[in-house]
This record gives structure tokens, sequence and C-alpha cells, in this order.
DNA sequence: GATGAATGAGTGTTCATTCAT
DNA sequence: CATGAATGAACACTCATTCAT
């Protein structure tokens, strides 16, 4: 087994568990924290997590302050919270993944590609407000790198498959070259879906140009066929 | 004069005039304006922009705080400042770029890549305060925009350039191709100087993978010949 | 039930709503809110709005500058708060007044003068406060205003009255006359007690004289009799 | 002479000479500060006395603000100055009043209360300056007291002469009743044209209710005869 | 578990006034 | 006389967190 897929066992945890208390065990408390957690979503989406207000999330989830802490150390921890809810989606985006017989190499690409931004666009508020902590916290700058790491490591044994199958450019580094690319659509997707940047054209274009321009920067030729 | 020339002097600002006032006219305020934008500057790359207090800047600065109110009407303001003094290194960060004959196209890109990397380290601790508010503040996402845009359009205009002359992929589109790969290198220089992330090996070899990713991305045949 | 007489439950609020917020619900609220507007009430009458600093109202209080935003949103609102305390004394002075059998119309006047000059005596220190506020926020102007307004409406009431059972002489505008005399008591007694000016006299002779003016203003016949 | 006649020279000097400086002697000091009492009178009744700055009275003046404190002491003595020059226009506002024989008694005392309103709709901003301080500040309070007297002095004489010739009620005390009527007037003045508060009717309405008002509160007859 | 009143440290900003040039 | 840069004290307001009920 190779090093490579190792470290693919061995996920990095999304959520600093650091961060977070035990569950509830009540029906009770398993609904006010489900509430709180849904309220904190909203507003932070709305309002940013430095903006927002304690009391503008327990108003919203009808509950007092002080039940607030009965779930959560902290603000800071509600977050951790909200953003280990959507981890699952941003992991595992859709059907699993793989490189089928019946799917060219570059369909392949485009397939993984077209989940990650897909699912980069459903929790895109969540993706503006991870970007503006991580831009200040330290821990959860942490949690951004180890969820762009998830993309770029499983990125990075595509990319070696293709190196040992002759499709792809050997003389790259396969993990620069993978890390590189994946902030490469990571950061395309910011600018379309969470700054809501015009002139990123449709979400196909999208999908479609980083496809292509990842297939050439790993030097895959055109037609499918083996590099010489 | 070419019409891609002209448009380089049409760079648009990197600082919105609506957030700086006249600058000092008597020598003494000019050598005060001075002392308050560097002592900010060393404030705000040590401390951040949120965690800085006025008080560490006038300290710094050996002044009164009113004495700062006399250049900037808020923090903001002097923040702009800082960043617009660093714009010029930023945007013009070495020797007159350009493709000379006795350059190959390679060399060339990798000319262009290497100083915006290395201009990107110069100011690495700006970078990251830049990201921290621009993160929170849509008057600052501006500026990262802008001075994204320099970047990107300078790009542009070699990718089209490469298309005409034959060198780069014709199917392309080159706004978009130059605005991603623009990011691509970019984010590198991010996470490798500003978050000081390893892993991302020497100087030489992130701009070497960059340009390397960038020339097989554009389709330029690596060995310097026309495309067929 | 005539229309005047409808018009007197009509009389406008002395405080803004939107200048106040709700009342705390619990007992330990309601202590608290009550001491910070005894304490808000002293420090005002002592230093003046402008001058009075939060803290000493909360040292007074005995609380924190947080239990204060608890209940105030605002050092404005504080005083609306205490202003709105005054309100009841101000407008309800006394026993019900009215034209007794047993009363001469000249003996009813003074009654009223007196009712009202007296309740500006108990809150000459927060009559003086309101001048202070009214000359420059409109907010307080409006109130002052509606203050004087529903001891002019009682006033005008009574003219109208006198006019019609052939007492006042009917030539005079009531409206205007009951405005205009009534700010005649106004200032006599924002002299007297507000501005503690000496050479206003007694209690009484300013009471008496203020009627008597008064009664000569709406050319009531001295000897009680029908102006033939 | 009478007593109330030696008053009347001894009229009390309208601005306190503590609060001015000598005036400038070279040209341009007079214009000056001519310049930059026209600029407070423009900002303070712009922008009310707390809320002005000295930076847009000098801007307005065109001049530093070192320049203001070259005559003036303080922000404070420029408003002296100001009130000090419609000083002249409020106590002499018209030609020179007095009891002429071609005129009624009734008519001689409209003229003076047309005079007074007539002055105060002139610098009725001014006015609603005047309140503004004077209702923080004693140094003002004396200079609006001060104005006030003058007023009630004037009308102190007439009531005095009145009762003297058998027009006037003999049993009011004049210098009480005075000082009541005019603040009475005074204060329609200012709901009118200070605040600027509708409901007042027309100037020339004002004028002649609080002539009747007074001509009756002094019980002068109607058909202008002597009282019986 | 839930409540919500109480806490209090922390800081950006204003502007009348001074004084060196 | 004129300038305008420098001064610095003063203060209302926020809000995450605690804890008695």
């Amino acid at each position: 087994m190779s090093k490579t897929e190792e470290q693919g066992e061995d996920l990095p945890a999304l959520v600093d568990p650091t961060l977070t208390r035990d569950l509830p065990s009540t029906p009770r408390g398993i609904r006010t924290r489900a509430s709180l957690v849904a309220a904190a979503r909203t507003v932070f989406e709305r309002d940013g997590f430095i903006d927002s207000r304690l009391t503008d999330i327990t108003k919203e989830a009808q509950c007092s302050t002080g039940t607030f802490y009965t779930y959560f150390d902290s603000k800071e921890e509600a977050l951790a919270a909200v953003l280990h809810e959507a981890q699952e989606d941003m992991l595992h985006p859709g059907p699993p993944q793989g490189h089928h017989k019946d799917r060219s190499v570059v369909e392949s690409l485009e397939a993984g590609n077209r989940a990650y931004v897909e699912a980069y666009k459903r929790n895109a508020k969540l993706m503006l407000l991870l970007e503006q902590v991580a831009a200040v916290d330290p821990k959860f700058r942490r949690l951004r790198l180890d969820r762009g790491r998830a993309f770029a490591q499983r990125n990075c044994r595509w990319i070696k498959k293709l190196q040992d199958e002759g499709f792809a450019d050997p003389s790259l580094d396969p993990v620069m070259s993978a890390s590189a690319l994946s902030l490469m659509v990571g950061r395309m997707a910011y600018f379309k879906y969470a700054l809501e940047e015009p002139d990123w054209g449709t979400d196909d274009l999208l999908v479609e140009t980083a496809t292509k321009l990842w297939v050439n920067a790993l030097g895959i030729p055109a037609d499918g066929s083996r590099r010489t």
C-alpha cells in the first residue's frame, strides 16, 4: 500500500474535537441543540460570524441565552458545530467517484470537479463564512486546510494513477500539482458562488474550463490516448 | 502604441479614492503622516486589523490620538493608506516585463510568475492582512479584486498573444483561463508566504511548478515550437 | 357627552412610545429598572443632561453599565423614562377640576392655575431639564409641546364655556387665547421655580397675579356677573 | 425723575463685558473679525451652538483656526459677539416709540408689541440659538434675562403711566404684570417664529390677539375712555 | 434543563484649544 | 497677523459569558 493511499485512509477530522462537546442525550436536549445549530447557521450566513450576536441566535432558536451555553461553550463552538454539519455534504458530494471503465479519463476528472463545485455552490454562504473566520482564527484555518486537503488528496491519487498509466506528464510533482490545481478550482468556486462575482460564466462553463485547464496542465492528450 | 499597452495605462485604481483624504501640504505634515502609515503597517502586520488598537499605532508613531485623525478618518482609512503604499510594489514588481527576442515563451511566463510571487513574498504579511479584511469588508474585497485583476489582465494579454502566434491552445477562453491560472498562483503564494504552510517546497520549485502547469494548461509545446 | 369632553379623553401621549422599550417582566427586573430611573432623575437634575455621565447613574443605582443598557437603549431613553414618570403628576396635579356650583368662576380659574403652578414647582428641576433638551432635541420639544397643550386644552374648554355662558369676551379666539395665557403661566413658573429668579413674589402672589391677568384678559367682570 | 425712569437709563448691558475682548485696530483685523462674526452667525444658526464646529466657522470665514483665536477667546465668546451684533436691532426695533397724542392707548400698545414681534421674527434663528444656550449656560441666561427685562421695563413704564392716567386697573402690580405679559408675547413669538409652530395664525393675528389680551388684562376700557 | 438579568472590560472618535513657524 | 498641525481628555456603548433562580 502506497503512502499516498495511507494518507487517504487517514483523512483528518474536519472539526477539531477539542472544539466540540458531548451531544445531549434526552430527546428535548437533542431537539433544542438542533434548533440552535439551525438558528446559528441562519444567523451566521446572514450576518457573518463577527457581526452576529448570540441573542439573535437564541431568538431565532426561541430559547434563552443561558440555554445556548448548555450546548456550546462559546460562539466559536457553535460555528464549529454548524460547519461540522456541512462536512458530510462537502466531503461526499455525490455518488461514489471512481474511474469506471465506461468513462474516459477526462470525463472522470470533470465529474470530480463538477461534484466539488456543486457542493461548494450548495454551501456557498457557509464557505464565505469559513473564509472569514479562517482568515482570522488558526483553528478554523485548520478546518479549511483539511477540507482543501481532502479534495487535493483525492485528486493527487488520480494524478498518480494517470501518471502510472501513462496518461499524465510524469515530470509533474503529483502532490504539488494536485494542491495547486485544487486550489484553482476552489478559488474559482469561491469567487463565483461565495462572492457572487459575475464574469465566471455558467456553472457548466466554469467546470468545463477548469477541467480543460486541468487536463492540459497534466499533459493528458486530448484524444484520450496514452502519451508517447 | 498598441491597444494592449494602452490598457496597461488603464489599470484600475487599487485604492478607492473615496477612502483617502487630501495629503498634507506642509513638510511637517508629510513627515507625520508618513510615520503614521509606517507605524500602522507595523502594528497591523503584528496584531491584525481587528486586534490592533489605535493607541498602539500612535504610540509607535510617537504622536497623539488626535493627530491620527488629522490624517485619517478612521482606522480603516489608515489601512487603506498602508495598502496603497504597497500598491506600487505589487503592481510593478520588477524590471519591465515583455516578450524579448532572446527569451523563450516559457521563460517569459516564468519570469512573470516569479516576479509576482516575489512581490507577494515581500508583502506577505500585508497580503494576509488584506485577506482578513477582504473576507469581511466589501471595500477591501474590491481592493483585492482589483489587484488580482491587474495580474490577470497582464496574463490575459499574454495568453491572447500566445494564441495569436500559434503557441497556445486557441480553444481556451483567454479571460477565464487567465483568471483561473492567476488565482492559482495567487493562492499558492498565499498558502506558502502568508500562511507559511510548509509542503510548498522552495521558492524556485513553486514558481517552476506553477509555470509548468501554466504552460501545459495553455497547451504550449514543451519544445518551444508552434502548435500544429 | 360633548365633543369637547371627548377631546379631553384624547390627551396626546407625553412620551413618544418609540422612545421606550418593553418593561421588564421579572420582579428583579422591575426593581433594577426603577432604581435606574430614580438614579437617572437624581443625576440629571443635579448635572443636567449633557454633563451627566452614564457611570454616575449606574454608580448611583449600584449596578454595572451593561445593566443600564438592559433597560434603555441610550442615555436619551433614560431621560424619556424619567420624564414619563413625572407625566402623571404634571397632568393630574390634584383633585379633579371642574366648575362646581359652590365655586365662582374666578375661584375655579385660580384653582386651575394653582394646581398647575404647584405641579410645576414640585417638578421644577425636571422642567429645567426638559427646557434644556427641548431646546436642542425635537423629540423632547414634542414632549414639552404636548405637556403645554394638555394644559392649554383644558383652559381652552374653560374659556369656551365662559364665553358660552356670557362671562368671557366672545370676540377672543378661545384657542389662541388659551395658548397664550397658558404660555404666560408656564413661563412665570419657569422663571420662578426652575430658574429660581427672585422678584416673582410668593407662590400665592404669583398665582393671584396670573389669575387676575387671566380674568381681566378674558373680560370677565370682576363682580362675577355676566357681561352685558 | 421717577425711579422707573432711572431704571430705564440703567439698561443692563446685553453682553457681559467679561465675555468680549478689545476690537482690532487695523483695517485687515476689522475685516477678518467681521467675516468671522458673520460666519459664526451663519454656522450657529444652521447647526446650533453645540453641534457647530470651530472649523466650520473658520472655513466659512476663509481663515485658519488659529486666526479665530486672534479675535475670540473661545467659541462662546464668538457667540456673544454674534448676539451683541443683534442687540441693537432687538432693543431698538424701529422708530422711537412713545405715546403720541394722535395715537390711542391701544394703538400705542399694539405698536410696541408689533415692533417686538417683528424684531423677534427678524432674528428668529438667533433667538432659538439663545434659548439653546440660555437653557444650559447661566452666562447666556443672563443675556436673555436682560433682553426680556428691557422689553418688560418699557412695558412697565407704560403700565404705570396708564394707571396714573386712569386707563389701567390700579390694583395690578405694574412690575409683575409687565413681566408676565411680556413673557407671554415673547413666548408666543418663540413658538411661532423660532420653532415655526403652525396654529399661531398670521403675524397680524398674533399681534392683535396679544394686544387684545394685554388691553383686557390691564383693564383698559375698550372704548378708549378712562376707567370709572 | 431552562431562564434572562447582571456583568464590565475595552476603544474608537471628537473637537476646542494651543503654539511653533 | 496668519497659519494649521498637534494635542489629549473624555465617554457612550457592545456583547460574550456567568449564575442565581
